[in-house]
RNA sequence: GCCAACGUAGCUCAGUUGGUAGAGCAGCUGAUUCGUAAUCAGCAGGUCAGGGGUUCGAGUCCCCUCGUUGGCUCCA
């Protein structure tokens, strides 16, 4: 047979040879790193024989591939592994997902795992590695496999079996005493799966549905080398110490109390960071043609009605009662725009029509959703409601976009993007659907962004682009959206006045670029780990004296600091200097002016930078020139 | 909301088989005037999340409530 490589050559073997011998004729070094393979483009076992000409693709670790068959053949040897402890308990589903993977399994009324007995299962886990148990796969007729199941005491993949489509095929992958229904593909032996680690333990619904039952999943990762298992847990441990919500509370941002769950409190330094946000936020917005609105908080019953907030949106909404008439505290700003634009009546010149609120807006999140400042029951959109033509839709959209990619750029983020369409609970029909979902992908395609598609997660009024950002371990958080919307306009019958002197419909398009100023800020600390960018830092500059006798000089540079528009403070304690600078430094203070004997008698200020370290003595003015420069460009790093 | 773990001083955490709460940092007071990540000493600080129960005795055991964390579901 034929077999072409990767790199284009293309090499003759008998029929019957599997991706492993093919290996093993190149390197032995390569067979051994062999995991699974591709045939052409089709995912299947390294131990497999080949017939027939194909492209071959060999998968290691270093293949996103690769590490899917290492880790769904561990997730496998964790089932193995709980089945010999406790035979009683009954598997569902275990793949392999980004960082390492899961096994959900249904145990016994009233029992879960311990910490104490995932030690055990991974040492289970290591005793079926060192047996070095080899992997065999076969495949059984639909009937056969359910039977086969249903001996095996296994109800889940009884269920599984049964709702796969009738012409499947339905495969099967051994190891020792253990089989599980399986795809594939996997590794030849579990020898291989030598560095494992239980991570936790979760409640997971079956299936995925809340009205199912809660399963028990285990959470693990594996690696091929050890070193790069420790790896991965070391840098588990260094992102937790940039969490938001530990970084919040040291550097005095926020915080949120036991007494009001899902609301948080701003201090002084976290207010002035979020200050600077919203400055430039109101900036970008002013420069980009938008106008400024403020709506009230608490609207009554007839508007969220009207708006079908009161039909679709109810379960997340605080109520309250004014003179013994329903009111609602508004989850979102739309329909307050709504009624701003309602107030007049708008002519096709007037298009389109941007309107921005920082709008704070209250939602009844689960109690278990709640996560620091990413999740929270209040918390201020930084909205804008576009009313437009049409015609309008793409330019408008892609004047969106842009606005997002300048953000974004700003703070340094990467981000990835997603189109997400009609959900189950949802007004409209399918035209308009149809025809708001293609404005959003192909403004989407002309603006050059990779996205997927995220089918069922548009808002109940329209679909979304949404924008994800990065926590520090790796989350990725919705913080830009942009939604389309025919619904709003319909049910609130707004128009304007076009050419032809007839009333017409608006589109509206919803858009948030931080998503929520909290969320924002909770994202914006852990990437930066607390060391903001100079011109949004709480504290810009501190000044530090060495004795009492640079008191007052540095009580003046101070005052020069503040009056060129710097945040700035003097440390005057009676402290030693190492003391001074190690505080600042552990609150993240851009620069530090060290000031003694010697530069009180040169006129001139010792610098220092929390990253750069000592950056050596200079005037204050050329100081304040290069922070200004800083601040100006808006740097990170 | 669901599953699990957890909740001790402002913060980080000790507290053995139930025998009346302890450290470091921060705070306060005093001494020290000192060159780029911690000067020394003293003092003060807690209804052990809240409420019930078991017990001669509960931070430790049991139940309920609240909250936090990790997931699931949901979402900016």
């Amino acid at each position: 047979m034929n077999i072409k490589l990767p790199d284009g050559s293309i090499h003759q073997y008998q029929d019957g040879m599997t991706a492993l011998d093919i290996a093993e004729s190149i390197s032995p070094r390569l067979r051994k790193a062999t995991l699974a393979a591709e045939l052409d483009g089709k995912r299947v076992d390294a131990f497999a024989p080949i017939k027939g000409d194909h492209e071959l693709k060999l998968l290691t670790f270093d293949d996103e591939n690769g590490r899917w068959a290492f880790r769904h053949t561990a997730s496998h040897m964790l089932a193995q592994a709980v089945k010999r402890l406790d035979p009683e308990v009954k598997f569902a589903i275990g793949p392999a997902i980004e960082n390492g993977f899961y096994y959900d399994f249904d145990t016994p009324e009233g029992f879960s795992f311990s910490p104490e007995d995932l030690d055990a299962l991974e040492k289970e886990m290591n005793k079926i590695a060192a047996e070095s148990l080899q992997l065999h796969r076969f495949e059984l007729p639909r009937e056969e496999a359910i039977e086969y199941m249903k001996a095996r005491n296994e109800p889940y993949k009884v269920e599984l079996i049964q709702d796969l489509p009738e012409d499947s095929i339905i495969s099967f992958y051994e190891q020792g005493e253990f089989a599980d229904l399986c795809a594939g593909p996997h590794l030849e032996n579990t020898g291989k799966v030598k560095n494992v680690k239980l991570m936790s333990v979760a409640g997971a619904y079956w299936r995925g549905s809340e009205k199912n039952k809660m399963l028990q999943r285990i959470y693990g990762t594996a690696f091929e080398k050890k070193a790069d298992l420790e790896q991965y847990l070391f840098r588990l441990e260094e992102a937790k110490k940039r969490d938001h919500r530990k970084l919040g509370r040291e550097l005095d941002l926020f915080d949120i109390l036991d007494e009001g769950p899902g609301f948080p409190f701003f201090y002084p330094n976290g207010m002035t960071l979020r200050n600077q946000l919203e400055s430039f936020w109101r900036e970008q917005h002013q420069a980009r043609g938008y106008k400024e609105i403020r709506t009230p908080m608490i609207l009554n019953r007839d508007l969220w009605i009207r708006s079908g907030h009161w039909d679709h949106y109810q379960n997340n909404m605080y109520f309250t009662k004014i003179d013994d008439m329903d009111y609602a505290i508004k989850p979102m700003n739309c329909p307050g725009s709504i009624l701003t634009y309602k107030r007049k009546i708008y002519s096709y010149r007037d298009l389109p029509e941007r309107l921005g609120e920082l709008g704070l807006v209250h939602r009844h999140e689960l109690s278990g959703a709640l996560h620091g400042l990413m999740r929270v029951r209040c918390f201020t959109q930084d909205d804008a409601h576009i009313f437009m033509t049409p015609e309008q839709i793409k330019a408008e959209i892609l004047g969106v976009i842009d606005k997002f990619q300048c953000f974004y750029d700003t703070f340094g983020f990467k981000y990835t993007v997603e189109l997400s369409t009609r959900p189950e609970k949802s007004m409209g029909s399918d035209e308009q659907w149809e025809h708001a979902t293609s404005a959003l992908e192909e403004a989407l395609q002309a603006s050059g962004l990779p996205f997927a598609i995220n089918p069922g997660d548009g808002a109940f009024y329209g679909p979304k682009i949404d924008f994800h950002l990065e926590d520090a371990i790796g989350r990725t958080w919705q913080c830009g959206t942009i939604q389309l919307d025919f619904q709003m306009p319909e049910r609130f019958d707004i128009s304007y006045v076009g050419p032809d002197g007839e009333k017409h419909r608006p589109v509206m398009i919803h858009t948030v670029v931080f998503g929520s100023i909290e969320r924002f800020i909770g994202i914006l600390t852990e990437h930066c780990a607390g060391a903001f960018p100079t011109w949004v830092a709480p504290l810009q500059v501190k000044v530090l004296t060495i004795t009492g006798r640079a008191d007052e000089k540095a009580a003046e540079i101070c005052e020069t600091l503040k009056a060129a528009g710097l945040r700035a403070e003097a440390d005057l304690r009676n402290e030693k200097i190492g003391f001074k600078i190690r505080e600042a430094q552990m609150l993240k203070v851009p620069y530090m002016l060290v000031i003694g004997d010697k530069e009180i008698e040169q006129g001139v200020v010792a610098v220092r930078g929390r990253k750069k370290g000592d950056l050596g003595t200079m005037p204050l003015a050329d100081f304040i020139t290069l922070i200004h420069e800083e601040i100006a460009s808006k740097a990170h790093d």
